[in-house]
DNA sequence: TCTTGACTTAGAGCGCGCTCGAACCCGTAG
DNA sequence: CTACGGGTTCGAGCGCGCTCTAAGTCAAGA
């Protein structure tokens, strides 16, 4: 598989190949007798570990520690699972945040909701006021 | 209240605060006699919204659209709400997004933990190989 | 009076993660 | 034969969101 056709098939383009490459993230490629890089099926796999580790805000440089250590290969299981490990907790807790994020937005919106109320409700007969008030003041 | 103590205050850095008033995403501040800037303690409460929109994520021209619709005042309050409920959806999204990933970055873990167990079992003696197992061949 | 330290402005610089341009090399179809 | 649509390398440039420096002003305390 040439460059072309793996951007087209990760998603990525074959300027962010050649740079993952460059900076380590993409193992070296096999090239072939016209020094195209020539790839194996098995690396879209990696890369799509890869968006999700991306996905998820890991920035380039642990990403970098992590892909190292595929490279060692065995023997490195336990620093690769501690790598891992550490960044779900991260994750969990930008999950966390975000929700707590979007109660103040619902908060927020409620409140613009209950300003649009009274205008309509100022534009409206008296008997739709009393028909569509939220909070009888 | 000086820069320096809404620095404090806020979490942000003169900097930052000097920074946001320039882009627009504070209002212009009033000076003292000493042309410093001279604050409002209920300016923290916009800091903070301002900090909430940025951990979710909101790209500094979308607050800026929203800041700008702040300052206009009343009859904008429909076009804010619009402009929230948009960001909003995006964060459940990311939510999702974030938690999908959680699931694949679960299973990968459970994979090294396999690993590891494999190596404590060749390591342990045969009594415990057959209790420590996890999934017998 | 002198020093200290917090403030002012304008503008340069930085870290991240790409993104693109220039100049060149190939293999194949017309 | 030649044009084209890929590929190659190297290195510069960009958008974002700050972050910092330089040079100056000002008020209060020793």
């Amino acid at each position: 598989m040439k460059i072309g056709d793996l951007a087209k098939r990760s998603g990525l383009t074959a300027h962010t190949i050649r740079y993952y490459e460059r900076i380590g993230l993409l193992p070296y490629a096999d090239r072939n007798q016209s020094r195209h890089r020539d790839y194996d099926a098995s690396i879209l796999t990696w890369i799509e570990f890869l968006g999700r580790l991306k996905t998820t805000g890991m920035p380039i440089r642990d990403m970098l520690r992590y892909a190292a250590l595929r490279e060692e290969g065995a023997g490195t299981e336990a620093e690769r699972r501690a790598l891992l490990e550490q960044h779900r907790e991260r994750v969990r807790a930008r999950v966390d945040e975000l929700n707590a994020c979007l109660l103040v937005l619902d908060t927020k919106i409620d409140g613009y909701v209950e300003t649009e109320q009274r205008k309509t409700d100022d534009d409206a007969p008296v008997q739709d006021r009393i028909r569509g008030r939220r909070k009888p003041a």
